[in-house]
DNA sequence: CACGTTACTGAATAGCGATTCAGTAAGACT
DNA sequence: AGTCTTACTGAATCGCTATTCAGTAACGTG
């Protein structure tokens, strides 16, 4: 039987979750099947969690937050070996790592969970917090940059910046996923870097 | 009863479907909802479909052709009383009919379509056939306007900067929709206005 | 070693909602 | 009027899956 810590347990479960999401989208999941993904009952997952949709609200926000974490390692440019790169390299990591990548599995999720937030409000809310940080994110870095004279201040602050480069990644990403023939990974790259040079100079 | 020929019933109920749709959502939709909505019973509606999954992958079509019925027009200039405007206003004609208003009913159904098509290869590929139809306008207006010398040839040519801007209203679209205090409408169409000023010079 | 707590299971339950079906009647056509 | 097609309905059916529940056993603690 092998039990385990409940925390432990719990996020072995989200973690299968956010597979089963990206694997056979939110409609289609069932308890069952994250729960046989670890060889487990469905019962167990529901003892954990009371409900599909916490387990699902949970998982959302569980997948957001090791993103976020990962990009402010990047932000602080811990990543890069030793000397931290400059600011405005590190937007450009930061939005590198946000990127979607050829019919990326995991903005699969997103998409989901965009449209589970239309009528969930606590979905909706925490995709709004991850935003929200997202968007700190860059604007410390830009900030940063501007104050180290790298480029200048983007039109209507950095915040209103920040804004603008995460839908143009929104969008790409859903051109990606939806009309992939339209893009091509080695354009999209040049599309970002054009602009984020037009935004910041 | 009052029978009514089958097209005829058959665009009601793919109206009403696509109502029900913006009103509470794919995941929410019920065959029973819909025939409601026209006093029907949901029998009928399995009558005219065969099944739900096809009521839904033809009402997403419905609307869109709608959607784009409606951009050609504006692309033709007919709107425009008169004579027709520069194919450069008509470009931002048709880009602002498409930009997200106001927490915009009519995105809901989009965002919730994407996530469908996900794994619907069906739906999946109507809605790359509608992004396609979307970038042939703007991609005509914009080589129309080009020719007219009313500003300059974009960056990888005009396939490509159709392709950006639907990106970034699609990304915009989705800053409304979830996060929607980081956004206000005023401000989305100066953004929109400088992105395309900066494609097209 | 008790013994209580906590993780865990398998077999019901239970409710929902799409689809089926047998029938009804409107309207077209002769 | 009679008859045929076609739109339409209401009452089953039927499958599916979250959730419940009564019980089992692993582990920590005394």
């Amino acid at each position: 039987m092998a039990r385990k810590n409940a925390a432990v347990r719990r996020e072995e479960i989200l973690a299968a979750t956010v597979e089963e999401i990206e694997a056979t989208g939110l409609r289609g999941l069932r308890v069952s099947d994250v729960a046989a993904r670890l060889g487990l009952s469905a019962s167990l997952v529901i003892y954990h969690f009371e409900t599909k949709e916490a387990l699902v609200a949970e998982a959302f926000d569980f997948a957001g937050r090791q993103d976020i974490d990962h990009a402010r390692e990047l932000a602080t440019g811990a990543a890069s070996a030793r000397g931290s790169a400059s600011a405005l390299q590190r937007v450009r990591d930061v939005v590198g790592w946000y990127l979607p990548r050829g019919s990326s599995r995991s903005w699969k999720i997103w998409i989901d969970g965009w449209s589970a937030g239309l009528v969930d409000d606590a979905l909706r809310s925490t995709f709004a917090a991850l935003d929200q940080e997202w968007k700190s994110i860059l604007v410390g870095l830009m900030d940063e940059a501007i104050a180290a004279g790298e480029c200048s201040a983007p039109d209507g602050g950095t915040e209103a910046c920040a804004t603008r480069v995460l839908a143009f990644l929104d969008g790409l990403a859903i051109q990606v996923m939806i009309n992939s023939q339209a893009v091509d990974t080695e354009a999209l790259s040049a599309w970002v870097d054009d602009f984020l040079r037009r935004e910041l100079g």
